[in-house]
DNA sequence: GCCCAGTTACTCGGATACCACTTGTCCGAGTCACCGTGG
DNA sequence: CCACGGTGACTCGGACAAGTGGTATCCGAGTAACTGGGC
């Protein structure tokens, strides 16, 4: 899986503490977590296209939520940074070479495609019904002096 | 996710149709599908280091299944071509740069990779569940005639 | 006829190139803030 | 003092390279079957 899954999770949530009344540049995201600036922009863009976070240019502008976390579930962030494919993609080898399925097997869906594509929804389905507020919580249970040392950094930067 | 998986899924069920009591060279389960040979082999030998499979050299060598098809699980194969490693690995970027997590948050793990976790084995859990033989099953009531055309064109090659 | 050793051909297995995609970087278009000027 | 236009700098956004892992291939080590000869 791509990592930069992992950097538009944490990004998500520091955008989160900092607050939504002022807009955050890719740069000082990047720079809080010492990651390559170009980079993380680029997956916050994935992020702006999937309307998960809105983008200002200009002086004073940069990212911020478009949507309170309790809107915005781990699956959101997954297929915008991901993609919508599926991780397995069935190629039907079955309909390839002389062993091509007689018998009008072939409309039918493949067996093992079917099951994977079920595994898939389960794990789909995980993902979708945990929100990043549910993260947060547990997050601010765990390190309570996270969110305020953010928002100091942020502010004397 | 590595297409082998579908070539290695499908290559089970064909050598569980053949039969057990002979084994089959990788040229003819690539043949069979119009796959590239010496790649094919490759997945196979993945499943022999799994304990999946069994392979024998020499003339009326090949490949064989090393138990019947209820013993052995999508996850199996998956795990045997994928590699044990989870698709989301957490490099802890929280623990990088400024935002270093502050007040003993280190040791605890990160939330977001919790519920990235939990929902991996939601899918490993639906993949450990599924066995082949449960595939074959469905297999066989979509395409009844596949099984004996498969073992005609082997026993013909 | 039976046994045995040598040869042979066939198999897997790992070492070796190729290619696509993820990762990483750069520069330009657009926009808002700021500043100086005029009323 | 207030309004306004011009300038400037800062932002995102997409186009452009580099590295890594998946994809594909080849050749060698090993083995079991086959063949020929000897008993």
């Amino acid at each position: 899986m791509n990592e930069g899954v992992e950097w538009a999770l944490h990004s998500c949530l520091n955008l989160a503490w900092i607050g939504e009344d002022r807009a955050v540049t890719a740069a000082r995201l990047a720079a809080y977590h010492a990651l390559p600036t170009a980079y993380l922009n680029k997956q916050l863009q994935a992020l702006a296209r999937a309307g998960i976070v809105t983008s200002t240019p200009g002086p004073k502008g940069g990212f911020r939520l478009a949507r309170p976390l309790e809107r915005i579930t781990l699956m959101d962030v997954v297929t915008a940074i991901e993609g919508p494919d599926e991780a397995f993609r069935c190629a039907e080898i079955r309909k390839q070479g002389p062993g091509e399925t007689p018998h009008t097997g072939h409309e039918l869906p493949c067996a093992f495609a079917e099951s994977m594509a079920k595994a898939e929804l389960a794990w789909r389905r995980e993902l979708a019904a945990c929100t990043l507020a549910d993260v947060r919580k547990r997050a601010e249970k765990r390190a309570p002096g996270a969110r305020d040392t953010l928002r100091r950094w942020f502010e004397n930067s």
